[in-house]
DNA sequence: AGCGTCGTTTAGTGATCGCTATGAAACAGG
DNA sequence: CCTGTTTCATAGCGATCACTAAACGACGCT
C-alpha cells in the first residue's frame, strides 16, 4: 500500500494510501463516524472524492480501514510486557497505565476510538456498530490473554471484563477533558482493590 | 406542560408536548444526537416540522429537553437510598446495582443516555457535547453526595470518579448487549475492592 | 357573526449528504 | 508516435439534511 502498486502501466497514484487512512483516522477519531463527511475526508486528505472510493470503496470502508489502523498502532496492548509483571496488581498497573497514556497522549484526539466509538449510531450503520462491538469484544479477549499469567478461566474472563469497563469510562472520562492525574487516581484504586483481594501481596 | 397552556384564545394544542418529549427521549436514547434526523422526529412523533420548532425551538433544543426527561426519570440516582445503606460497600453496591437495571432494563433503549451519549461528534454540535459533559460531571457530584456519609472531600471524589467510569463502562457495554449476569460479575469485584480496602467489614 | 390569536398544515428553502458518470491525464509497452 | 491501462479531477447525481414562509383552521372573546 505504499505509493505506486503497479504492474503494468496506467497513471500512478496521487497520494499515499497509508498518509489517507492516517488522516481518516484522526478525524474519525475526534469527531466519530457520523460526525465525519466525505466532504471533510476529501479536503483534509486532499483528493477528489473519486479518488476516494476507488481506494477504499465507502465512507465506512475507510472508517473500517482507520479502525484497523488505529488497533495497529494506537490501541496494541502489549500482551508481552503485561504477562511479564511481577503480579497480578503490577499487571493491572501496567495495562491501566498504559491505557490512560493513549487517551490523554494527543491533545486533540483524546479517549479511544474502539472504547467509546460508535457506540449509538443510525440503524442505517447497524454493521459498523456491530465491528465496533466485536472490536472491544476482542480487546477484552486480548485483556483475558494478557492477564493468563496470573488469573485463569473465569477469573480471568470476569476480571477482564472488569477492567474494560474502567478502561471504556477511562477513555470517555479523558474525552470529557478530565486530567490525568487524576485518570491515573481511579487506576490507583483499581489496583488497590485488586491488590487487596489478590493472595500475593 | 400539559395539554392546552393557553392565556387568551389561539388554537389549541394537537399533540401532548411532554409525549412529544419522551418520544424523542426513546429515539436519541437508541441512536444517538446524529443517528436520528427531524424527519424521525416528525414521523414518531406524529406532527409536521414547524409544531416541532414551534415548540422547542431546534432539534438540538428538543435534545436537550430529552436529556433533562431522561436524567429526571431514567437516570434518577436515589441519593437518600444509598446514603441510608449500612456500609461503603453496600453503598456502592447499591448504585452500582441501580446502575445494571437502569441500562438493561429496556430491550431496544440499552445503555445510559448520559454516561455514553454524545462522546463524540460534528465541531458543529460542540455545544451538546459540552452539556453531555457537564452532565456526566454532575452525575459524579451526585455520587459524592451519595457517599457522603461514608466517605469525605478527596477519597471521595476519587471514588466517585471511578465509579463513573465503572458505570459509563457497563452503559457501553450493556449497548454492546452484554447480558445483565456479567454486569453484574463486574459490580461483585468492584464491591470487593471495595470492601477489602474498607476498615469496616 | 366577526375578530384576534395562536397552532397547525402544506410545500418548499438552500445546503449538504454519500456517491458516481464522464472524460482528461499520466504512465508502460510496442 | 500509438494503444492500453489505470488514476485523476470536474461536475453533478438523487436523496436527505435542518429549518421556514405562507396560508389555513380552531379556539376565546365581543
Amino acid at each position: 500500500m505504499k505509493q505506486g502498486g503497479k504492474v503494468r502501466g496506467g497513471r500512478p497514484w496521487s497520494f499515499d494510501r497509508d498518509a489517507a487512512i492516517d488522516t481518516a483516522m484522526l478525524l474519525f477519531w475526534r469527531h466519530g463516524y457520523e460526525g465525519v463527511s466525505v466532504g471533510d475526508l476529501t479536503k483534509a486528505i486532499g483528493v477528489a472524492p473519486p479518488s476516494l472510493y476507488a481506494a477504499f470503496g465507502s465512507k465506512a470502508g475507510l472508517y473500517e480501514r482507520a479502525m484497523a489502523r488505529y488497533e495497529e498502532t494506537r490501541g496494541g496492548l502489549d500482551v508481552a510486557a503485561i504477562q511479564s509483571a511481577a503480579s497480578l496488581p503490577d499487571a493491572v498497573r501496567r495495562l491501566l497505565t498504559d491505557a490512560v497514556a493513549a487517551v490523554t497522549q494527543r491533545p486533540l484526539e483524546r479517549g479511544c476510538m474502539i472504547s467509546s466509538g460508535l457506540v449509538a449510531c443510525h440503524p442505517d450503520h447497524a454493521d459498523l456498530a456491530r465491528d465496533a462491538a466485536a472490536r472491544r469484544e476482542a480487546l477484552r479477549a486480548r485483556i483475558v490473554q494478557a492477564l493468563s499469567p496470573f488469573a485463569k478461566d473465569d477469573p480471568a474472563e470476569t476480571l477482564a471484563r472488569h477492567l474494560a469497563a474502567v478502561m471504556q469510562g477511562i477513555s470517555i472520562q479523558a474525552r470529557d477533558g478530565v486530567a490525568p492525574s487524576e485518570l491515573h487516581a481511579i487506576v490507583d484504586e483499581v489496583v488497590a482493590g485488586i491488590a487487596a483481594r489478590c493472595p500475593e501481596g
